[in-house]
DNA sequence: CCCGTATTTAACGAATATGTTAAATACGGG
DNA sequence: CCCGTATTTAACATATTCGTTAAATACGGG
């Protein structure tokens, strides 16, 4: 996924009324018109806002004679979800350094039960402004 | 979470600048001046960024004499993603049921044979002008 | 107390997003 | 071929976002 298709996938899911739009197709491909009703805006929003979403790689939209049935995409979902994750994952690898970097050789008796202000990176420098 | 939480976070995601600062938070607390320096944009404009991801609990940021150190926020995060995963977990559901559906007992003969776009959640309902 | 460093706030302009209403387009049917 | 339904595009107003530069604020040290 590359960074403009992160920026597009975030952008499309930071409005209620887009996570709304998605949610409700989780559930199965819907028209637009039907997808629109919940909704107190405008039809021509909605058609904007379905425009955003499959800009993004998030939906679909197939021709079924005068309808556009709109799919649920779940790729792309996938592709912001594994940013996250990754992210996420690079955090707590960071933390088992630390577990690994306080349970080491030194034998630390106490438990450090506070690991997310912890910085083994840059552990005991304070005020350090360079490395 | 909250809807308004979401829509910050995601926002608060949908720009490279501000994912590259979180992932650089995330191996470890970073003063603002050294987190912008990797970027062409100016300080102030650095700053505002670090505002948004603070405000979408993204980021939190401890005064250090007069340095403010950024600290990545995984709770915030996982909030994000767990809006996401809930949505595709439920996608995962409905094609579970489809599945069932297609697979189950009580064979009945009728109308299927797209996995992708039958809706044994929406069968026969509104929506169908056009048989 | 004043200075230099670190960071934020203020003020401004350009680009983008979102909503509206009115008109255009696409499609199947009589 | 024209009509009604479904949906999109056009044109417009307004609000927000993102960048800039200049000034303000916060802090520790001589």
């Amino acid at each position: 996924m590359t960074d403009q298709q992160l920026d597009a996938a975030f952008a499309a899911l930071a409005d209620p009324t887009r996570r709304a739009i998605i949610s409700r197709l989780a559930e199965g491909p819907v028209a637009v018109g039907e997808l629109a009703a919940p909704f107190e805006i405008s039809l021509p929003a909605v058609s904007r806002h379905l425009k955003v979403l499959e800009g993004a790689g998030l939906i679909t939209r197939q021709k079924d004679a005068q309808w556009r049935r709109c799919h649920l995409q779940p790729q792309g979902l996938a592709g912001a979800a594994e940013w996250i994750d990754s992210t996420r994952r690079f955090w707590e690898g960071r933390l088992d350094s630390l577990a690994r970097y306080l349970e080491g050789p030194k034998r630390n008796g106490k438990e450090n039960g506070d690991a997310a202000t912890a910085d083994p990176g840059n552990g005991g420098a304070k005020g350090r402004t360079r490395d």
